[in-house]
DNA sequence: GATTAAATCTAGTACACACTAGAAAAGTCA
DNA sequence: TGACTTTTCTAGTGTGTACTAGATTTAATC
């Protein structure tokens, strides 16, 4: 029991480092194999077909975000800012996904190359954490904070894009970390990059 | 003559539509020909090799890209507002990337999909093409228009991807257009999402 | 209309992929 | 140790891929 579930774990943190790095269709099971030192057969013991693993490892990197972020929001003082509940929220994603597991990487990695079954399959988890930041945006319209000339849906995925899409160009080895992009985007995004404007402490990067 | 180059244009938008809607992988040799009605061995007629044809796409996709942001800039007036020139550059791009053909959408659709080969050839041309919204940012900071305190090769890469990444979900159909998509990318990175700022008009979508 | 060149097709090769069947090995416990 | 289960391996299958060679057709030229 024991030695089947840890090879189990080792097999999906293979697939997670590959998907995360090399994307879906470079990531094949005789290369998940190799790094573990098993034969590619030896994968379908444990998991019935490329798809259900690369499957689960995504279903792990949706929740790890997800989580990441709830809690991130958990942790704010009741009568927060709604702009502190965004930029604690725009942090935490930012952790996740770029200076966070693999797992999480493995998901935004792979948006855009996954078979049609996989892709349908996690069509609802993203719709679950888009609606975290809908709530986010709608709380700062709603209490003045944020202004409510612009397409909120809009709003909610250049937030979104500018964070997947950082996992393209990010280096965890520069100078500049995870949550100093998380900080960057939210500077941006929220206060404006215009000079002379309120809202805006200056941010030392 | 004029036969084979009208081949091999036809073979150019197929591959450009397939690469901009399905990714580099579901983009077959088979399925290209299968779109114009041809046998996929007579691709090989009119390219060396599945690369080169969508190397050739890419290439098309960068140039009408840079051609269409620096086009947008020439039009402005001498003494304009750093802010503005960023503001037409990003609408440029975003109706390039997103509301133009497919040459620029097959660009972005692929990045990260591409096989190394590939990616390194196309090296140089996102450096070229960085170096515009560098400049763009430097010469906001310099004249004081844009807050100095960020880093700016991140909030180059921020708004960069922020557009980038609008491909994944804007859908042409709906009532946002992509000069629409351009305008929130631009009030939110400029001027902030939050309420009461100088600069600030309202948009209305 | 015949000759030549251009363009496409038919019919394959070789290879990488996901996946399977059954034998072999490793681990477990009386 | 020996019987049994769990795990891994060896050796394959079938499929889809990029790509090739040579025959065949289509178009251009004289």
């Amino acid at each position: 029991m024991k030695k089947s579930d840890r090879t189990r774990q080792d097999i999906l943190d293979a697939t997670a480092s590959s998907l995360a790095t090399a994307g879906y269709t470079a990531t094949t099971v005789k290369s998940i194999a190799e790094t573990i030192g098993m034969q590619d057969a030896s994968i379908y013991y444990h998991f019935s077909s490329k798809d259900e693993l690369v499957g689960e490892v995504l279903d792990i990197g949706t929740a790890r975000a997800v989580t990441a972020v709830d809690q991130a929001l958990a942790e704010l003082q009741d009568d927060h800012d709604p702009r502190e509940a965004l930029r604690v929220a725009i942090i935490a994603h930012a952790e996740a996904v770029l200076g966070g597991g693999d797992y999480p990487r493995a998901n935004v990695r792979t948006f855009g190359q996954l078979p049609p079954d996989l892709t349908h399959r996690h069509r609802q988890g993203h719709r679950n954490y888009g609606q975290i930041w809908t709530r986010l945006i709608d709380d700062g319209v709603e209490s003045g904070a944020l202004r409510g000339d612009l397409n909120r849906s809009v709003a909610r995925l250049i937030i979104i894009g500018a964070l997947c899409w950082a996992i393209e160009w990010f280096d965890g080895a520069g100078d500049v970390t995870a949550a100093d992009v998380g900080e960057h985007v939210f500077q941006m995004v929220v206060n404006g990059l215009s000079a002379d404007q309120p809202h805006q402490h200056a941010v030392s990067v």
